[in-house]
DNA sequence: ATTACTAGCTGTCGAGTAA
DNA sequence: TTTACTCGACAGCTAGTAA
């Protein structure tokens, strides 16, 4: 059974009838309904009209496809639920293949609008300080807010593993601001940036905050709910062993 | 059997087999190899301890994925060949997930230095006028040219069914300058623009021409071997019959 | 030409168990 | 604790064939 995490829309949707459902949408079967016969499509899977055709069965069943059969073939059309049940395995994939070139991650996340303190923190002038010395530019007064999807835990935990820019926290007349680390980053592919984690953060896991030379929402033309790339590449780490 | 197009690297692999290498991607197991025991794993897939081993010695033989045996668990890691295989999928599926909305097709293509033509055709005239006057902009004196991956010819039948811009050809004192087609779209989620087709080209199918009111190149600072995406809404039919 | 039923075969699964 | 073998059970497959 391919265990779809969740809500279960796809639960006890074996592989075979997933890339049946894939071959499918491969077809086109999602631009409206597109005329396959079973004997075309078992060609496409490789494997038997019979097969071919009770797997359709099976998925019309499911509800997964809508079909209306006629003399030379079926219209096949993929429903909105067998669209999410691809979707699924194709987010998920996301993150890791579009970030398997060596040491590198990638995140996507949608803008909202936070509590906007961000523009509080940053504009200390101890963080910015620091941030201007180690990241090598001084962050525009705001943070991105980015709310992440549900299977990005495992990236994250992957970050968690990589050298950090730390930010060494203080203490000031009134109160005590926290250290917190930074890690360099490409938004959108175009503008540098830094990903910012407190040590102590207001917001939970499935949030980040992105800082910039730039106000990012004006320079990349954002607005709440759009959706924003990071690029992270781990940086080399240059052992003191080895020879240059 | 996942018939896996072209070059046969996964072929025969069965679909159960390939869940099992989408789970190793889903924990990690891309960026270095991965801890996982076969009675988790089987957790995970929903399957018992014993298909969970056996898939993960199919896969190791099959070279897909490469493991360290010890006490405790195994380490997993997916080879290049098992990313190949997933990666397949993934990008196969992208056009359509991504341009899942209604009436939404969404083409991803690499920057490449075309023969510079683009420019001699666009500043004629006749043309530049129709484009100016259609498009609604005066477009930029050349083209971004695009080569398209492998899988993009089902979606560009797609797009071949929806209403075209005509651009009308003419004939100047020397030649005969053909017509051609404009499908409005956005360059990057971002800038405006228009693919140009010729109806007699000079390129083959994998390769899109865009036209923008600005030089593209500066403006997303592209080079070539850079993905650009495509993103065309098909216009609304205003049917006559239809009442506003 | 289609789709899809029945019958029999094959491959996959998982409990038990060994190493 | 692990991984992985054997083997009975059965899900999914294909050939033949009907509609």
């Amino acid at each position: 059974m391919v265990e779809l995490s969740g809500d279960g829309s796809g639960e006890g949707l074996s592989p075979y009838l997933w890339f049946t459902l894939y071959e499918l949408l491969l077809l086109g079967a999602v631009s409206g309904a597109v005329g396959i016969s079973t004997t075309r499509l078992a060609g496409l899977l490789g494997c038997s009209q019979q097969s071919a055709s009770r797997h359709l069965k099976l998925l019309e069943e499911m509800g997964l496809v809508s079909r209306r059969l006629g003399a030379g073939g079926s219209l096949v059309g993929i429903t909105g639920a067998g669209l999410d049940v691809l979707s699924e395995v194709y987010f998920a994939m996301k993150g890791w293949i579009e970030g398997s070139g060596e040491g590198t991650l990638v995140f996507e996340g949608i803008v909202f609008s936070g509590m906007s303190q961000g523009s509080y923190y940053v504009s200390q002038p101890f963080y910015r300080g620091q941030l201007r010395e180690k990241l090598g530019f001084d962050p525009f007064l705001g943070t991105l807010n980015l709310r992440m999807g549900e299977g990005y835990l495992e990236q994250r935990r992957v970050l968690e593993g990589w050298p950090a820019i730390r930010i060494e926290g203080f203490r000031s007349e009134d109160r005590a601001f926290g250290g917190g680390r930074c890690y360099p980053l490409l938004v959108n592919d175009e503008v540098e940036g830094a990903l910012v984690v407190a040590d102590r953060t207001a917001y939970d896991l499935s949030v980040m905050e992105v800082i910039a030379p730039v106000n990012l929402r004006e320079r990349l033309g954002l607005e709440d709910g759009d959706t924003v790339r990071l690029t992270l590449q781990m940086p080399d780490i240059v052992s003191p062993e080895a020879d240059g």
